[in-house]
DNA sequence: TTTGACACGTGAAAC
DNA sequence: TGTTTCACGTGTCAA
């Protein structure tokens, strides 16, 4: 089938000229089309479920897989010791109701909820329990991760009521002192034992890859 | 622009027929284009780096990002515990040649790679650990995560020669009784102090979703 | 035959 | 301005 260009409505006046202008632009179409589906052919390779499909389908897949893998990512965030030393403090409400809910009174103190991650050593755990018991804190709950070396550590802490209302007469925070205490702990023989650490990197490495 | 066709080789004598039959096809088209378009502002919205990009330059982020994932999620699968309950036993070549280069001889038995996933539980693992010593083998390394009350534990053991000779006698493989000592751990009290772990859960949960 | 998917060239609009 | 991106209608091949 061909066609006929009829319309003379054209302001361009060289035929020539036009002719290369058209050229050019179809010619940037077609790239623009084939990086388009470079990058779609490059998701098929990528998804080996969705192989031979319809490029709308691929689509819909590719958004099913990223919703899918980012919610998994997300959940991992939370949970995995990340690269960067880290602390943290905060009050946790939903425990300190339900505690108070279920024996009745505010006695026990206030719920707080601590993390910390560092690199792990020989001793972090003593050193961050004698963290905790120096600001008068009691750990209810603990959950800890340790991955390739690196250690995040989750406690549920109940704090002395009279000793949380001293500091804040005193001006400080009812976290900060814990916060400081888990810093010092960090901060102390951060280069400690470095030998034996960076062995058992290694060896985590290849249990990671080979499992 | 216009085009006139000129092609006679049609077959379709009338041209009202021939009207609403492109008319339709061009309408299809356009379906699904939209259907396509749809997934891609999807996509767009679901990365928020990538908003108001090229189309291509959409395309190639999703790559960027799914291929990112991908690893992400892939690094996790091995690492973190799963919801079914699993033992597994294997020779851990590596740490075997390690071991021999750096002491020089093959004196201190076979390694061996051990791992447990299941729910946990208070003295699991002194009972993982009784399990060890029930086949003659010493942890050398021991790796262990926790997440929402379900337990990974990697253990690299050291299996006595002599031990692993005798079991291969009689006709059992170096590690069936191994796997049946952790299997054992595992089936015993499954349902043991169900009511504090099912708080327990609870909790873990609300960490995670907070954090 | 019809129906759907794809690539193409083109006009228009966005800088 | 011209370069680039997008939507559109169309031809074509395949089931």
């Amino acid at each position: 089938m061909e066609f006929i260009n009829v319309s003379s409505s054209s302001s361009r006046t060289e035929l020539e000229t036009r002719g290369v202008r058209v050229h050019s632009h179809s010619e940037a179409e077609r790239r623009r089309r084939q990086r388009i589906n470079a990058h779609l052919a490059t998701l098929r390779s990528l998804l080996p479920s969705a192989s031979r499909l319809d490029k709308a389908a691929l689509l819909g897949e590719v958004v099913r897989q990223v919703r899918e893998l980012r919610v998994r990512a997300e959940e991992v965030a939370v949970v995995v010791p990340g690269e960067a030393d880290e602390v943290g403090v905060e009050e946790d409400e939903e425990a300190a109701r339900d505690e108070t809910k279920t024996v009745g009174g505010g006695q026990q103190g206030r719920m707080v909820r601590a993390w910390v991650c560092c690199e792990d050593r020989p001793g972090l755990m003593s050193e961050v329990s004698r963290a905790v018991r120096s600001v008068r804190a009691r750990a209810v709950r603990a959950e800890m991760v340790t991955v390739g070396g690196r250690t995040r550590s989750l406690l549920q802490l109940e704090v002395n009521e009279a000793e949380a209302a001293a500091a804040a007469e005193r001006g400080e925070g009812h976290h900060s002192k814990l916060q400081a205490a888990l810093w010092a702990v960090l901060l102390t023989n951060r280069h400690g034992a470095v030998d034996n650490f960076s062995k058992r990197e290694r060896v985590s490495t290849r249990f990671r890859s080979r499992t």
